[in-house]
DNA sequence: ATGCCCGCTTACAGCGGA
C-alpha cells in the first residue's frame, strides 16, 4: 500500500529509545543515608525524570557529578538538615521556578520547577503540619493555598504540566490503611483535604487514583511499629496532571518493593508515563 | 496516652518527620 513508510514507534520519541515518558517522584528522606538506595532505583525502573523531596542538604553539597555518572541531569534547590527538593532528568532540563511564589519571608526548600523535553514539571515538598491545629498546621494550609494560586496560573497556560511530590495530604479514607489511627493527624484533617480537592476542582488529574480507582495503594509505610511488615502504609505522595498531560496519561503506579529494601526510604516512589 | 524508628545536627540529645 502506498504512503508513508512505516518507521518503528521509538523513531518518533521524544527520547528515541522509548515512545513514553516516565516521570516519578519519590522522598528519599536523606541524600546522604539513601544514595546507594537512589542509584539502585534509577537504574533498575528508569524514570526519565525523577523529582526528589527531603534531600536533607545544602544544593553545593548534592552529588551531581555520581548523579551525572547515573545518567542523569540536576536541578536541586536544597536546604541544610531539612526539607529540599530536586529534579533529575535525562534530557536536560530547564529550571522555570525556584521555591512557590506568594510569600517572600519562606526560607524553606520546598518547591522547584523546570521544563523537560515539552512538559512543565515541579518537585514538591508540602509541609507536615504536625501537631494540628498550632502553627505548623497554619503554615501548610497557607502554603496549600499558595501552591492553589500557582496551579491555577500554570494550568492558564494549557500545556502539560505535572505537579509531582510529597503532598502530605491523604485524600481519602481509602488511601489510609486504617483511618481511625491517623483521624487527628494533619495529613488528613478535613481542611487539608478541602485544600487537596480545590487543587483537583482547578482541573488537576490525580494520576494514580485515575488509574487505581479503588484507593488502598500506599506510597508510605512507617519505620515504627512493624507497618511495612504489615503493610499499614497511605498515600500522601500524588502526581498532578494538567488536562493536556491527563490526555497523554498511559500508567501510573508504586515502585512499592523499593520500600522493602535494607535502608530504605519511609517512601516509595511513584511514577506516571506519559505517551 | 505515649512511643516505637529513622536522619539530621559545628551532634553524643533533641528535633522533625508522618
Amino acid at each position: 500500500m502506498a504512503g508513508r513508510p512505516r518507521r518503528p514507534l521509538s523513531a518518533g520519541g521524544i527520547f528515541g529509545h522509548n515512545a513514553f515518558m516516565k516521570i516519578a517522584s519519590f522522598n528519599i528522606n536523606g541524600t546522604n543515608a539513601r544514595l546507594p538506595r537512589l542509584l539502585e532505583w534509577l537504574d533498575a525502573y528508569k524514570p526519565d525524570v525523577a523529582c526528589l523531596q527531603e534531600i536533607k542538604m545544602q544544593t553545593e553539597n548534592f552529588p551531581v557529578e555520581t548523579l551525572k555518572d547515573a545518567g542523569y541531569h540536576c536541578l536541586v534547590h536544597g536546604q541544610k538538615g531539612f526539607n529540599g527538593v530536586a529534579i533529575l532528568s535525562r534530557e536536560p532540563a530547564v529550571e522555570t521556578r525556584r521555591g512557590l511564589p506568594g510569600d517572600e519571608t519562606d526560607e524553606q526548600s520546598r518547591y522547584l520547577e523546570a521544563d523537560v523535553a515539552g512538559v512543565r514539571v515541579a518537585s514538591i515538598y508540602l509541609p507536615n503540619g504536625n501537631p494540628q491545629p498550632g502553627p505548623k498546621f497554619d503554615y501548610k494550609l497557607a502554603w496549600m493555598a499558595r501552591l492553589q494560586a500557582h496551579a491555577q496560573n500554570l494550568l492558564a497556560g494549557g500545556g502539560a504540566v505535572v505537579l509531582a511530590g510529597d503532598y502530605n495530604v491523604i485524600p481519602n479514607d481509602d488511601d489510609v490503611w486504617r483511618p481511625e489511627a491517623m483521624a487527628n493527624d494533619a495529613l488528613m484533617q478535613p481542611e487539608s483535604r478541602a485544600a487537596y480537592r480545590a487543587l483537583l476542582w482547578q482541573g488537576w488529574t490525580d494520576a494514580l487514583r485515575a488509574v487505581h480507582p479503588g484507593g488502598q495503594v500506599w506510597t508510605y509505610w512507617d519505620y515504627q511499629a512493624g507497618a511495612w511488615a504489615r503493610n499499614h502504609g497511605f498515600r500522601i505522595d500524588h502526581l498532578l496532571l494538567s488536562p493536556a498531560a491527563a490526555d497523554r496519561l498511559v500508567d501510573a503506579g508504586v515502585d512499592t518493593a523499593v520500600r522493602g529494601a535494607e535502608k530504605a526510604s519511609d517512601h516509595a516512589p511513584v511514577w506516571v508515563t506519559l505517551r
